[in-house]
DNA sequence: GTCTATAAGCCGATAGAC
DNA sequence: GTCTATCGGCTTATAGAC
């Protein structure tokens, strides 16, 4: 697990704790991101992340009003959270490829919290029915938020030369699609399959020199 | 829509014709893929496959055993296409990075069928429980497939200098990583969000000249 | 503070009507 | 050949025990 990444996860558990005081409410919400990850919304049962984080299937009631409710949850903090991540990114030393860099190493870092919120924001949250409505609401506002500390990055990288001319907007649709389908091979095939380097990944914005 | 994506798709029709003579059947495999990438195993109720076909519920009953009948059937065809589409592209007149190309242009396509199938196949099949044992088997089993045909061509895109000197599992894997990152995309966002050319996706295994 | 037991509702699968 | 009605099981959510 590189530097970066670590930087990157205590931002994150900062935030999460700051957001979430009461310990037995945030190891719920944890067990929950991964159970969710993998089985999705429908596929989850509150027994499964009760059992995961320790409690018996009612207990989980003393915290949460239903399943929709640590799902919605989940998603707002992942999206705060995704957010986050790239503004404490662009906000690092360096130069706009280094700190995109910077943050694709803590993004697909092996045991990053980070990407299963990443993923289960993006890819359930978007599928159209069944899911809470207030969670739809949360994605409209707050998925945008990492393009609008991607955007600025790239912008900058093409004045410096060191990112392909191409459009940001699309640079940036690239960027999180590459980062979301390298993010969800990892999660099903496990720590074993052969992965990209980062600057492999990276290449497809790089500018040529 | 590119020619080329409208060749493999006939191609991809061909073989699922060939596979499933009963028109009826097709019906309800082709609406029960949607349905199931939009919201997986779990989250997919017979009701709507159903609906979506223009039957009843019950109705579904007199030609599959059950819903895991249903799913099982379609990761065997989707891993059945997957590799048959790289195969194909495979045999195509011209470069191996133009078949490479080529591949790409098919999978990315807006209105490809074959894209469903393949994050179907990808993302529901490897999601460990609930998931049939049969449908598992067949991952096993099938979804090598499309890396034997790709990898080869990988390598003498690299002999004829074509495409950059990292190992050829290490590009497979990332490529069909992408293109599963952008499909999702697409499925999720729709027809309206911007996306990159075929010659930016292959930027990372194109050897710099 | 945490668990067990139970009620209510939903969905998959079947059987039988038209 | 297709639909409607129904049964049984599983899951959510609650209520009450320890």
């Amino acid at each position: 697990m590189s530097v970066q990444s670590k930087a990157l996860e205590m931002k994150f558990f900062e935030n999460f704790e700051h957001a979430v005081p009461d310990e037995k409410v945030r190891r719920i919400l944890l067990n929950a991101s991964e159970v969710f990850a993998k089985k999705g919304l429908a596929g989850t049962k509150i027994k499964d992340i009760a059992a995961k984080a320790g409690f018996s299937q009612g207990f989980v009631y003393n915290y949460f009003q239903s399943k929709d409710d640590i799902f919605t949850r989940l998603v707002d903090l992942a999206a705060e959270g995704a957010g986050i991540s790239v503004k404490y990114a662009s906000e690092q030393e360096g130069t706009p490829y280094e700190k995109i860099f910077w943050l694709t190493e803590a993004l697909l870092s092996a045991d990053s919290i980070a990407m299963q919120h990443w993923r289960l924001l993006m890819t359930q949250a978007s599928s159209s029915e069944a899911v809470p409505e207030a969670a739809i609401k949360i994605v409209k506002e707050k998925a945008k938020l990492p393009f609008e500390h991607f955007i600025p990055m790239v912008m900058d990288g093409q004045k410096a030369g060191e990112i392909a001319d191409d459009p940001p907007l699309v640079l940036a649709v690239t960027y999180f699609s590459i980062v979301q389908g390298l993010a969800l091979t990892r999660i099903q095939n496990g720590n074993g399959i052969p992965f990209p380097t980062t600057e492999m990944v990276l290449r497809f914005m790089r500018k040529e020199r």
